[in-house]
RNA sequence: GGCUGGAUGGCAGAGUGGUUAUGCAGCGGACUGCAACUCCGUGUACGCCGGUUCGAUUCCGACUCCAGCCUCCA
């Protein structure tokens, strides 16, 4: 098995510290707001990573923190006239409701910032008693990144190009203007706790070390993240934990790609932003979550209706497939080589996309069986859906589907369209053609298209425009 | 300015030193009362310029363009 690793830059050969056991933490959401569809990228990706990791049979400890401490917060708070942990409860509950609608699985462990401000003092503690850190005469604690030779080796940066660069604050409290705050000192009524250097609250980077470390130990084998987060944050992990602990913190590192609006990032700055209920008001949220899949996790997509469009009708194609088979689970005899293919493709640091096209030729081969060995199709059928389940798609009954999930407005009852069906059979008997078709056309005027095969006739709902 | 990715057929999107990705759309055919679904067949693809090679879309170098990070952002 092969995994991309940011630091090296290249497809390593993934060997994890304990074998048969992966431990991997992934920076999770700042919760001051709803998660928009770059979050929920990150949500699935690692979710598919997880997922495929279990399918190989790793036990994984998947770790994914919960900032619930920070500057935004405190502001959106104060903008809301709320605590803050009003507005975060909030956030992390419709948080914990998007990602299950995603069929993202939970994470092993959500810590969160505020319940590890011990941990984060202890590191602190430690990272100045070893000199990696300065408390400065304004109440807040510096980490000194000059004193760490390796600064800059996730993103092969040195740290006089980015003097130049002078896109820096210059802080008359800091020795360097690189250096970065690991404990901040609270202004008059703001959220803090008791330190040694005083009431404050912890900087955002400290966080992900201390209960990284925590939950996983001095090192441990993936930490991944958003593409926005490899500078400063995870540069600045590297920075803390290493210095701390005298340890390599993480063997590798995985950054999911970037989701577009007409080929610009989505951001909160940019304002250019999907949130994730927004679309999973008007889409079915498998939909969604197959965009997502369908590109590789390192690959950037442009987030756009048509694409959704794509992802419905691929999904369609497959649902169609297994309409109406009930799955066996004798999934052994020649079905295998699909299994393999699938496996070859996601041990190549988790190519979906590749996966994908081994399910559709999984579908061809199902299709074409269906009239010739019914019992062959059956096991193909079993064979997709347990495939698709690893990477977390066509699990729901293939008629919930494709006759539309609860978001779509249908202007007919079912028992309606049962009836309009039985007066074209009706009219088919009688050979009136013309009356037959025009029931037929009628309903498809509301998007219910029907299928006539040797057991009857079936219906389904028209991917929307 | 520094750093990191990317540029594939109408669109989306993998991959490979010489042989079909895959999906959607298109075209031809089968099935059908006619359709839909499905199946069979099918097309002009690898940004640009050099180099290495018997042969490069795939390796190397230059160039152009796009995106991201360097400031909170997944």
């Amino acid at each position: 098995m092969h995994i991309y690793n940011t630091l090296t830059r290249r497809k390593e050969p993934f060997i994890p510290l304990v074998e048969g056991k992966v431990s991997m933490y992934v920076c999770g959401m700042t919760v001051y707001d709803y998660c928009h569809l770059g979050h929920a990228r990150v949500m699935v990706a690692f979710d598919v990573i997880t997922r495929y990791l279990r399918h190989r049979g790793f036990d994984v400890t998947y770790v994914r923190n919960i900032t619930d401490i920070d500057d935004k917060i405190l502001k959106r708070a104060d903008e809301n006239g709320e605590t803050i942990s009003v507005l975060t409860e909030r956030m992390i509950d419709a948080m914990h409701e998007d990602e299950t609608r995603l069929n993202v699985l939970p994470p092993s462990h959500e810590p969160r910032a505020t319940g590890h401000i011990g941990d984060i003092i202890a590191m602190i503690e430690t990272l100045i008693a070893k000199g990696f850190a300065y408390p400065a005469d304004n109440g807040d604690v510096y980490y000194r990144v000059r004193k760490f030779t390796d600064y800059g080796k996730l993103n092969n940066r040195r740290l006089d190009d980015m003097r130049s660069g002078a896109r820096v604050d210059v802080d008359v409290h800091k020795e360097d203007p690189l250096d970065f705050v690991l404990w901040k000192s609270a202004k008059p009524g703001e959220a803090h706790w008791p330190s040694p250097w005083g009431d404050g609250r912890p900087g955002w980077h400290i966080e992900c070390s201390a209960m990284s470390t925590c939950c996983l130990g001095d090192t441990f084998d993936i930490h991944g993240g958003g593409p926005d987060l490899t500078f400063p944050h995870h540069e600045n992990e590297i920075a803390q934990s290493e210095a701390a602990t005298g340890k390599t913190y993480v063997n590798t590192w995985m950054h999911a790609g970037a989701v577009r609006v007409n080929q610009e990032k989505m951001s909160k700055s940019l304002g250019n932003f999907f949130t994730i209920r927004d679309v999973l008001a008007e889409h079915d949220p498998e939909v969604v979550r197959y965009l997502l899949v369908a590109s590789h996790y390192r690959s950037a997509i442009n987030y756009s209706v048509d694409s959704l469009y794509e992802a419905r009708k691929s999904l369609t194609r497959f649902y169609t497939a297994l309409d109406g088979l009930t799955e066996t689970v004798d999934d052994q005899g020649c079905v295998g080589v699909y299994a393999e293919r699938f496996t070859a493709a996601m041990d190549d640091d988790f190519n979906t996309p590749e996966a994908l096209a081994v399910l559709f030729d999984l579908v061809r081969d199902l299709n074409r069986a269906r009239s010739e060995a019914p019992e062959h199709a059956l096991r193909l059928a079993g064979e997709l859906k347990r495939l698709a389940g690893v990477l977390g798609l066509l699990q729901q009954p293939p008629q919930i589907f494709l006759k539309g999930s609860q978001q779509q407005g249908v202007a007919l009852s079912e028992e309606e369209i049962e009836a309009k069906i039985a007066q074209r059979k009706e009219a088919k008997t009688n050979k009136d053609f013309a009356q037959a078709d025009a029931i037929r056309d009628e309903l498809a005027a509301l998007g219910i298209i029907l299928k006539d095969s040797r057991e009857g006739t079936t219906w389904v709902i028209e991917t929307p425009q």
